[in-house]
DNA sequence: CGAGTCACTTTTGATTCGCAAGTGACTGTG
DNA sequence: CACAGTCACTTGCGAATCAAAAGTGACTCG
């Protein structure tokens, strides 16, 4: 098994701008937390298909990451082949406002960006597991 | 030259998340703008000897990109061999509110992580570069 | 003169990425 | 009912990045 996510691996330091990063710190993760939480995308073929196009394997490995740490949660919707649905827990909705505040940040100081629409800043409501 | 932060490399998408992940989605990056945000770190020396223990190529790195994009500057403050301290530019400075909104989520979520003073979360004023 | 400091570089594996192709369990089509 | 198609992943593998450590150059200090 490649990247996969394996290892809880020991916190650098208490600090807990260390201790996110040791969550989010990577290109990919928040973009897949947008995607749930203010894109309104919840199955894998939808997070696969973003403008980013990030690759199967990291998606998977990032789903199962935020997974384990409770971020998001995800439910059943088929059977036969089991399929699944994710969802942000209340622990990962609450990452609405530093979505925003990094949209903002960029917004102002990084040409090109376009601005949210103010509704999908809107933290998304969804059912907790 | 190994990693050494060379390519300016197209942006994935105009998304404002997208575009500042490209620049601060790692995990040392954003522990750099810490250290000489709130922590008031500005030599070679300081920043490398944080709790978390950056390796000195990855600081010298990170202390690199970090200065293109203009979020931080330098002035040489030694002649002979060169030496320099490294500040926040207004743009550096401006995610003051981002780190803090990450310690909150922190803070929150993520047990064991030190609450940090009021005093430290404080924008330092310091010299437009 | 020689040890020490400071700010980096360079070297050398280990790890992680990113792209592509493969897999398994169906579903719908002729 | 064989067979192409879909969906949600897995696997393989070369390339890029990282981490630990040692090296470098220009001094300073005893």
């Amino acid at each position: 098994m490649p990247g996969s996510s394996a290892k809880p691996k020991f916190e650098r330091s208490r600090c807990p701008i260390a201790n996110l990063l040791d969550l989010f710190g990577d290109k990919w993760t928040l973009l897949v937390v947008r995607d749930i939480l203010v894109a309104g995308r919840h199955r894998f073929g939808e997070l696969e298909a973003n403008r980013e196009a990030i690759p199967s394997n990291l998606l998977a490995d990032r789903l199962e990451r935020l997974r384990r740490a409770r971020v998001i949660s995800r439910r059943r919707y088929q059977a036969k082949p089991p399929r699944y649905e994710y969802f942000m827990t209340r622990k990962g909705r609450d990452l609405g406002p530093l979505l925003r505040e990094m949209a903002r940040w960029a917004n102002r100081h990084m040409p090109g960006t376009w601005v949210p629409p103010v509704e999908l800043m809107e933290v998304s409501e969804e059912l907790e597991t």
